[in-house]
RNA sequence: GAGGGCGUAGCUCAGUUGGCAGAGCACAGGGUUGUGGCCCCUGUGGCCGUGGGUUCGAGUCCCACCGCUCUCCCCA
């Protein structure tokens, strides 16, 4: 038996109906909001990803799925969805169309990582991006469109975290007046914010070590060292999201795992999980476009991974029952192609339709029926051939009415509404 | 990358001091000559993860390997 791959996962039948809800209800509320649907491929050439998420990071230092294929070009399964759709909107200069972009895409993500719950190497997300607008109702909106998401779908026990991380300017003051901080306890932080206070201190505020939380706990923080622009932005930003209800806390000491987020940064996490389980998180990004050869525009975005979204819901919803219109039951085998017209002429009427076409005893029917969640049953043995019927069974108030074959469209489309 | 747990029927799992391979669910048939869910009966279904070792005898004890899973780091 050959097996799938560690970290990848099958979605099967019975979870299908689920998986497809999340999906639907996510683009339902997205389009609502006038995103619109880009599909942009999963592979890209590797330089996108180095430069577009930072060379520096994790996820392209050492969980990027990269081969270099028969023509010699290094590639990647995209680990994140923005990078690409960026690169598809400065390629096909979709900004000069229409100076105010909302693009959605949702599809599978790749990263080499251990495995665990809720954390795959392969896993989907919904991922939004507004580009060309910086205003801070534009961040709340954003924000709001991703909360909506999860209101709509019904998630219990999400809160939204937001933090300012700033500009490029008022975040190099701030790196220095973190690292004078740190400086003193480096002897005492653990290996990886020893690392971190050379590369990238903000990490550190982010460490979940517990004598590190302790150092981190008394770090100066950036909302106090926000210029004046970013300060006013990230003020807005909340009041905005105050205006609308939408929930959230401030978490000063939140820091995003990609490197372009600038200004405001948002995680949505599950109260239960924690903040190690993130559902959902984004944020503004003010150079990313233009490092990828585009226009100097802001654009803002969040992700949500479908796995951890599913698994904050209950998996026995009867939204997600297996259903259909009709199941055709032959009870001899005089009965087969009688059973065969009617299921077709059903299925061209626009009813769902299951049948078997093995004249069982009707009591295995029955229970066949059963299973797949048949409304209602359609009998036909040697009774209803004598006499040009069918025998139309409701399910559900085990009610049974003679039906002409002539009539059987009519008499179930009728009833169905 | 570091550290736990677990591999026995399609699924969830029992399996005693080492002594005939088990249950529930699911599936199939029947109880009801042509009527589902609940109930009852019967049946199908196993390389006990793989390889080696100890033993008269190993699902059980020992070793190695493989696989799965969870936690941490990081993230969706």
């Amino acid at each position: 038996m050959i097996r799938l791959i560690k970290g990848f996962h099958d979605i099967l039948p019975e979870d299908t109906p689920k998986w497809d809800f999340l999906v639907r209800t996510a683009k339902a509320t997205l389009e609502a909001f006038g995103y619109r649907e880009i599909v942009p491929p999963i592979m890209e050439r590797t330089e996108l990803f180095a430069r577009g998420i930072g060379e520096l990071t994790d996820i392209v230092e050492k969980e990027m799925y990269t081969f270099e294929d028969k023509g010699g070009e290094t590639l990647s399964l995209r680990p994140e969805a923005t990078a690409g759709i960026l690169r598809a909107v400065v390629e096909h200069a979709l900004l000069r169309q229409d100076p105010i972009l909302k693009l959605y895409a949702i599809g599978p993500m790749f990263r080499r990582e251990r495995p665990s719950k809720g954390r795959f190497r392969q896993f989907f997300q919904v991922d939004a991006e507004v580009l060309g607008d910086d205003s801070p109702q534009t961040d709340a909106e954003t924000i709001l469109a991703a909360y909506c998401i999860m209101e709509n779908i019904g998630a219990q026990g999400l809160m939204m975290e937001i933090n300012s991380v700033g500009c490029p300017v008022c975040r190099a003051t701030y790196r220095e007046v973190l690292r004078n901080y740190l400086e003193p306890h480096l002897s005492v932080l653990c290996d990886d914010c020893r690392r971190r206070y050379e590369r990238n201190p903000l990490r550190v505020l982010d460490c979940k070590v517990d004598r590190c939380v302790e150092i981190a706990a008394k770090a100066p923080l950036i909302s106090n060292r926000l210029d004046e622009s970013c300060r006013e932005h990230f003020d807005a930003v909340k009041r905005s999201l105050e205006l609308v209800g939408v929930p959230f806390r401030e978490e000063p000491r939140m820091v995003r795992g990609l490197d372009y987020y600038t200004r405001t940064a948002f995680e949505i996490v599950h109260e239960e999980l924690g903040r190690s389980k993130a559902v959902g998180g984004g944020g503004r990004y003010d150079n990313l476009i233009k490092e990828l050869g585009g226009p100097e525009v802001s654009g803002i975005g969040f992700a949500i991974g479908l796995e951890r979204l599913s698994m904050g819901i209950p998996d026995d919803d009867p939204r997600f029952a297996r259903s259909i219109d009709v199941y055709v039951a032959p009870v001899g085998d005089n009965a087969l192609n009688a059973c065969f017209t009617v299921v077709n002429a059903l299925r061209r009427a626009g009813l769902s339709c299951e049948a078997r076409y093995t004249a069982k005893s009707l009591k295995s029917h029955m229970r066949a029926a059963d299973r797949c969640g048949a409304q209602r049953v359609i009998m036909i043995g040697e009774d209803e051939l004598a006499r040009n019927e069918a025998t139309v069974r409701d399910m559900t108030t085990k009610e049974q009415t003679p039906v002409k074959m002539d009539e059987l469209v009519n008499f179930l489309l009728g009833e169905k509404r």
